[in-house]
DNA sequence: CCAAAAGTGTTCCTAGTACACCCATGT
DNA sequence: ACATGGGTGTACTAGGAACACTTTTGG
């Protein structure tokens, strides 16, 4: 904050950029990880998939100040599924401001991932997919392999390397806290809690070692069992469920 | 990027935020951390500690696009510290944005954190101490201890918070890292590297155990042992250096 | 009966923790 | 000689990885 001419009002003496928020909407359909992407209808990069986002609302220069950068990810969530639970976890992953990343402007991006569970999931589903806005300038949307397709897309602006971050944000938790959870129906077996961190790191992981993990959770209190078993073709398997008070301190 | 009016110049017509990048740079100073802040000479918070920083340049809106953010975080480093060494750890923090954060106006925040090593530091101390530029906002600089001294200031803006995400950050990281070979000078003994760990974490490291530790990061070539011993008033210890090319990957 | 997933047991290895102890040096 | 930090040894424990094995269901 040391930037400073003498007057009150400097913030208002330099050339601004543009604000939006870009979110990375993840969800697990059987054991494909997938992301939630919208194909550009218009320039630039028209007719290519982009993140889910839009602009920040700041207020204008004397009355309110606009939404917070959660919120604005939230709303923008909200706008392209049609869903506004606070049920959808969200974080933020970076800024990313490359000078050139948006050929129209200077535009910094306020990136973040979101994490989508499968009865969430259908609910849009129920609707015939994710709710475009009238006007916007996606044409489309749809979830798309993160594995196998999203690999070989050519993202719009600076997407590839948002997608990337997340990815490997993603990744990374998963592994520390209990991220998982959030992509998993409300209950669950030790095999479909399994599946999703299958999924996310793309590698098997042998059930026998994922059964004490699951049973070490168990333990400390993060599971529980819940009533009734889950027929699965073959032998039924026993639901457990999230106890959400245990991650009040985080 | 789905908030578009229909002409390709729709990305000015939106009310804009100033961005601002914000350093949190950490060192050690014997057994403690202590991070850099300067104290404001203007309204608002005038008096009041901050965390060193200044606008991102923009560029004009025909002109050039201005600076990357984190170019414009190691410019306004080198313009508090006089240092503007590459090797400065530096790492971005997140962006901070509620839409009060600065009574001013509309202010986002690129908060960024930033590790100097002794010898660094050293090169400051011989100048007299942290640079302040002329005209700055910022009355004067120096280093507070994180653990004792920090904690019972009141920071400006949204300061408190930044530094608790960086401290948060810092610790965590180092548990998994190699950050703190960036807190130690070029060539260390175990014992040095140990006192960083433990200015970090805050708390003490059996010295046995840690030396341990030690020397698995040095059966994986993390380190390798340097020329000459390190005289410490008592028994002489061997010194070591970190080996930067095993950091390529990262 | 058979395939397949649920669920159990065992062994090996790495790394964190606690703690006892010896070694070399400056004062 | 002795305090101090350098440096070694040992025992306990938790958790990851590998893998053999039994159990229970649907087909």
């Amino acid at each position: 904050m040391s930037k400073a001419k003498t007057t009150k009002s400097y913030v208002y003496e330099y050339p601004r950029p543009s604000i939006t928020v870009d979110v990375v909407l993840f969800t697990v359909v059987d054991t494909d990880l997938k992301v939630l992407l919208v194909r550009r209808g218009e320039a630039p990069f028209a007719g290519a998939w982009a993140l889910p986002g839009g602009f920040v609302r700041v207020g204008d220069e004397r009355g309110s100040r606009g939404e917070d950068l959660d919120t604005a990810a939230r709303r923008e969530l909200a706008e392209e599924t049609g869903l506004a639970s606070p049920r959808i976890y969200l974080e933020q992953l970076g800024a990313f401001g490359a000078p050139d990343r948006d050929p129209r402007g200077r535009v910094v991006s306020i990136a973040y991932f979101a994490l989508l569970d499968p009865e969430l999931r259908g609910t849009i589903a129920a609707r015939g997919g994710p709710v475009l806005r009238a006007g916007s300038d996606a044409a489309d949307a749809r979830w798309v392999s993160v594995a196998s397709e999203a690999r070989r897309l050519t993202l719009a602006f600076d997407h590839r390397e948002i997608l990337d971050a997340a990815l490997a944000r993603l990744r990374m938790r998963v592994e520390v806290s209990t991220l998982a959870f959030e992509l998993v129906p409300p209950t669950f077996t030790v095999g479909e809690l399994r599946e999703v961190f299958e999924a996310i790191r793309g590698e098997a992981h042998d059930p026998a070692n994922f059964r004490r993990k699951f049973e070490r959770m168990l333990d400390e209190g993060l599971l529980e069992e819940a009533p009734g078993k889950r027929q699965t073709g073959t032998k039924p398997a026993r639901v457990y469920r999230f106890v959400r008070a245990a991650r009040d301190g985080s």
